[in-house]
DNA sequence: AGCACGCCGACT
DNA sequence: GTCGGCGTGCTC
């Protein structure tokens, strides 16, 4: 009655134990030569006397020092097992943690018995364990309302309108807040009264990004501690994620924080998920199920509140740019849209400037008048924060007299030039090279960079601003932090650290500087180059521009009281050659209902999700032939099956990048307007998929993936 | 996934 | 003649 933690064995394996084991005991059990982690599933009219001899081993230890996973759990691994095409054991067993997976029985009862012992005598040890890695967070300042011991600020109207609706629902609510109208205070209200309310309940809040745990953690840490707060993401060691997994799954801590994989954590009393910043893609797992975590939020709550009320579980999705599907299910009535468009304290949103780059000096990196108007802030004490969605110097290198540039031998794409260390590095597989003292193709000396990325952008920087001065006359300081400034691990809080204390003037770097953090000076955003989004073939690109862009300009005017003393005017300035793209006209009024209608007019048209349902095989082969034959071959056999004659199959194409490390990358689009018989099909498409392999045209294939509603295509 | 079994190239 | 390459197949 166990899955071993192997995705092409699909049903559960039959063991037998000299008494009856409850679903959910984790269990250890042998397989093959191998002793591995197992979970008791319901099997249901299985009988001792149905089995041959030899059919079933004996399981070898019960974990029964800690309770079994419930039903609701169970029901969330296998619908998410049936959802996205895997085997129940293997999304059951990884969302355990993997140190759970080397422990003896005994090992993990000791363990156990330690722990009630800390818990006994120092009811905060759990809270303790959050707050060292939390620590090098700055604290925001909390207005403190005298006398109240919960240490919240006082709602604004807006606010307690949202929360009061909120607690009401009998649905998911989407939250749709501008950058700055404190969603997080409404988070954080809705698990207090939650919590103060029921003794036993628990919450999970979800965010997009790893690094934008401590600061919520900070926060949770600083009003709930007396609860119990543990996080859950990858970053935590082995030893801390079984800790944290175990106070989640005993109830010891009654909020958990954590990224996408949380939405596994075993909450048995589950009330509350919060998805911060819905609409973010590192929500959707890329690998192994490619499950949606918000999506499996919004099932999870349904599922839990099952057979009770149905706001026993509630859900909570924030966004200040919702995906467009949270977005049409809160037009449809599926969701509760809750708004609050104002910032808090008043604070004006960023005021759009489009620099027409067409009318710009020929070659320049920067418009004059944006370079003007940093060197001025600076000159006040103000910051400005530059986004280039490219990191490396230039995203390749040519020769202007053969022709040559440099490729990654390994992959379909150009090695990236990094002038810090000389090398040429590919983002794709890792390769990396001296960068060549010639010409490789020629011999010609004059190997030049092409295009531009960050370390390209800050060197100019300080060029362009060698002139300028900051506030106390020296000359000003220029920051970047992208994957390669942050390697070293606690730089990035470091270097943040650096630009709160105002050691830096101007803040230079990728997508990661634009999420969440809290940057108090901060008065001007700039996007150097935002047109890679105007007319990339995906055609989520749109949307995601429009978030990244206004989560970004969300960073700049943060502090009020900062803004107001210093008179400043808060700009996001946005460098295009197309300004003319009515993208930018949503953007300009900070109208995203607008842009999502007008998105939305645009897929209704043309059939795509959120009004029809997708799906994405994706094969690896040693050839591009072998990969699409696989695909092409399946397809065919696919003919017959249930639920065909609702869908549309495309012929497989080569992937964007065609090729990886050597791998050569095909896929094949599968559209519906039936979500059943989407499912129905590829449940039984799998084996198609399977038999295909074996046909001598498919030589070479090396694995194949399903990605239910993908993402990107 | 692991781990075994099984059939073809360069070494003591 | 063996060590070892990774292709194919199985695990209750």
């Amino acid at each position: 009655m166990t899955t071993p933690a192997y995705s092409g064995l699909g049903p559960a394996l039959t063991y037998v134990h000299d008494r009856p084991l409850e679903p959910g005991t984790l269990v250890r059990v042998p397989l093959g030569k191998r002793e591995l982690l197992g979970l008791v599933w319901e099997a249901p009219g299985l009988s001792l006397e149905g089995l041959e001899p030899g059919q079933a081993r004996a399981v070898l230890q019960v974990f029964d020092a800690i309770p079994p996973l419930n039903a609701a759990w169970r029901g969330l691994a296998s619908f998410a097992a049936r959802y996205y095409q895997r085997s129940l054991g293997e999304v059951a067993l990884a969302a355990l943690p993997p140190q759970l997976r080397d422990l003896q029985a005994e090992q993990l009862a000791r363990k156990l018995k330690r722990l009630a012992k800390a818990a006994a005598g120092n009811p905060k040890t759990q809270g303790r364990q959050v707050n060292q890695a939390a620590d090098s967070e700055p604290q925001m300042p909390e207005s403190l309302s005298v006398g109240d011991t919960k240490a919240g600020p006082e709602l604004s109207p807006e606010q307690a309108i949202a929360l009061q609706r909120f607690q009401a629902a009998d649905r998911p609510a989407l939250l749709f807040g501008t950058t700055g109208s404190g969603k997080t205070e409404i988070y954080l209200r809705a698990v207090q009264e939650l919590l103060e309310q029921d003794p036993q309940a628990q919450a999970l809040i979800m965010v997009p990004e790893i690094n934008l745990t401590p600061q919520l953690e900070a926060r949770f840490m600083e009003r709930f501690a007396r609860w119990g707060v543990v996080s859950l993401h990858s970053g935590l060691t082995p030893a801390q994620r079984l800790d944290h997994w175990l106070a989640a799954h005993q109830g010891r801590a009654r909020i958990v924080l954590g990224t996408r994989m949380a939405i596994f954590a075993s909450l048995p009393q589950l009330r509350l998920i919060v998805v911060d910043e819905e609409h973010d893609p590192s929500y959707k797992s890329q690998e192994g199920a490619r499950y949606s975590a918000r999506d499996l939020a919004v099932y999870r709550a349904k599922r839990e509140s099952q057979g009770r009320s149905p706001a026993h579980c509630r859900v909570l999705l924030g966004s200040a740019t919702p995906s467009l599907e949270s977005w049409r299910a809160a037009e449809i009535g599926r969701y509760l849209k809750l708004e609050m468009p104002q910032r808090i304290g008043g604070g004006a949103l960023p005021r759009l400037r489009l620099v027409n780059m067409n009318h710009q000096p020929k070659q320049c990196v920067l418009a004059p008048a944006l370079l003007e108007s940093i060197a001025e802030r600076a000159a006040r004490g103000e910051q400005s924060m530059l986004l280039l969605n490219r990191r490396g110097y230039a995203p390749v290198l040519a020769c202007h007299a053969c022709g040559w540039k440099s490729d990654c031998p390994h992959c379909s794409a150009h090695a990236v030039f990094h002038k810090i260390d000389r090398t040429l590095r590919c983002h794709h597989c890792g390769y990396s090279s001296r960068v060549p003292y010639a010409c490789p193709g020629c011999g010609n000396l004059d190997i030049a960079p092409v295009g531009r990325g960050t370390e390209q952008l800050e060197e100019q920087l300080v060029g362009l601003l060698a002139h300028a001065r900051r506030a106390d006359g020296e000359p000003i300081r220029v920051l970047r932090l992208d994957a390669d400034s942050t390697r070293a691990k606690g730089s990035l809080e470091q270097q943040l650290a650096g630009m709160h204390e105002g050691e830096f003037d101007v803040l230079v770097g990728t997508q990661m500087i634009a999420k969440g953090h809290d940057f108090r000076r901060i008065t001007l955003v700039a996007s150097v180059n935002a047109d890679g989004g105007l007319f990339a073939s995906d055609y989520r690109a749109p949307e995601r521009l429009f978030a990244l862009l206004l989560q970004a300009a969300g960073r700049a005017g943060r502090d009020a009281d900062f803004v107001a003393s210093q008179g400043a005017a808060v700009e996001l300035w946005v460098q295009t050659w197309y300004p003319e793209h009515p993208l930018f006209a949503a953007l300009v009024q900070h109208d995203y209902p607008a842009f999502a209608t007008q998105q939305l007019e645009e897929r209704e048209a043309a059939l795509m999700p959120p009004y029809s349902f997708q799906a994405l095989v994706r094969a690896e082969a040693r050839t591009q032939e072998a990969a699409q034959a696989l695909l092409n071959l399946a397809a065919q056999a696919g003919e017959p099956l249930p639920g065909r004659e609702h869908l549309t199959l495309y012929p497989a194409v080569p992937m964007a990048i065609q090729r990886v490390a050597n791998v050569e990358r095909a896929q094949m689009l599968i559209e519906s307007d039936s979500r059943p018989a989407l499912q129905a099909f590829l449940a039984a498409w799998q084996e198609q998929l399977q038999l295909a392999r074996s046909q001598p045209e498919a030589k070479g294939v090396l694995r194949w993936a399903i990605d239910v509603d993908p993402l990107a295509i």
